[in-house]
DNA sequence: ATTTATCTTGACCGTTTGGTCAGGTTAAAA
DNA sequence: TTTTAACCTGACCAAACGGTCAAGATAAAT
């Protein structure tokens, strides 16, 4: 029955494993996302994730340790959109390849998105470590780049931070503030061609405002 | 006791009245903006304003009617920024002020921003209603003036809800998103001096990327 | 066929939650 | 001085919370 159920067929035992964790891992992503850590409760994460609530905390034995390893898959995900900032020469490029991969990553997991806001909102008592080493190293050796483009005249004298700031808050507001939007856009979520605009004239205004185009 | 306790003199009960109310109200703005509706507690609000648990209730008949106070208190303060968008010719001079107004109401008043970023997170549950009548009346007639000055040729054509969205989000960041930002800066919360270099920069980008400057 | 390891879950436990209330104190009005 | 209306709060309650557990079901290994 589970493997009608699931899908699947051969090591059953592994497959089951896989798909429970799946799927509560979802349900607690969406749930974080709404409601925070604290505000967040293993019964809600049960109810959506369809399983019984003890078996939630036979899967990942506390709600803070289901709540790491949520934060832990964002943290992946987002070091991804963070590799489009290497391998290239041209700024201009550079910053616009950054930019739509992380409007990219906002229109597909706005949930991951929602979650990492709740935490650094709330003060990031669960990663600051991993801020203030790994996304720190990564930001401090961006703005070194971004220095070294305005030593050399390829783009305006900003504040190298200043930029990434506004980056960073334009292009997670896609995910975080979605209901806003959604509300501003007549109730209607936006469509793919109107966040296909709103990514170019992101891109556009950032690009113009550091005089890259 | 109360009257030095309070340092007033005069109604006592009226002043006490609004002492009490003003510390609770402190009290739970800054535990609606760490830990959103849900998450927050009527007993550490209750802590932090220094008064028993029931005498929240007594001024406050539930946790919702003091959330929703919270909001209310919130939102006119957002109008007052808002207003900066009015009364001047000079399309750079108004979008200037309006940016300053909010990054300054950012820097004032971080935990309103950070209550009002939980609730649009979590589906805006309290405030749709407000946000489609008032805020989207207000938001759609600014960007009536912005589409008028495009026509007018006195800036760039830029998507005007792209270019709004792209002021609340990197604005209300420096609020939502300072302990980040701390990190960022050594742990250190950015001094007055750097606020400014920020302003400035987030001023200059936006204008000189839609063509105002 | 039997054992073993894993998966499943209703029932339960101690704690925390939002909210109530009776009985008290205080200050203004009569 | 007495009365009255507002303020104060320890103690309490039912519900919801994170987490546990024993007993059963299932599937792989022997």
């Amino acid at each position: 029955m589970t493997a009608i159920k699931s899908g699947l067929n051969g090591a059953h035992k592994a497959a089951i494993r896989q798909e429970n964790e799946e799927q509560i891992l979802a349900a607690a992503e969406l749930v974080f996302a709404d409601y925070g850590f604290k505000g967040a409760t293993t019964a809600r994460i049960a109810e959506i994730a369809n399983v019984p609530k003890a078996n939630v905390h036979y899967y990942f034995s506390t709600k803070e340790a289901l709540y790491r390893r949520i934060m832990e898959d964002i943290c992946d995900h987002w070091l991804e959109a963070a590799m489009t900032f290497e391998n290239s020469s041209d700024p201009a490029e550079i910053l616009r390849g950054y930019i739509e991969a992380k409007m990219d990553l906002s229109r597909a997991r706005p949930h991951g998105s929602r979650v990492w806001a709740h935490e650094i909102i709330r003060g990031a008592k669960f990663s600051s470590d991993y801020i203030s080493t790994t996304v720190k190293n990564w930001l401090d050796s961006r703005v070194v780049v971004i220095n070294r483009w305005i030593t050399e005249g390829k783009m305006d004298k900003v504040e190298p931070y200043s930029l990434m700031y506004m980056i960073f808050a334009t292009t997670q507001h896609y995910a975080d503030f979605a209901r806003q939007i959604e509300i501003f856009n007549n109730d209607q979520p936006l469509s793919d061609t109107q966040f296909a605009e709103a990514k170019e004239n992101v891109v556009r205004i950032i690009l113009k405002g550091v005089g890259l185009s």
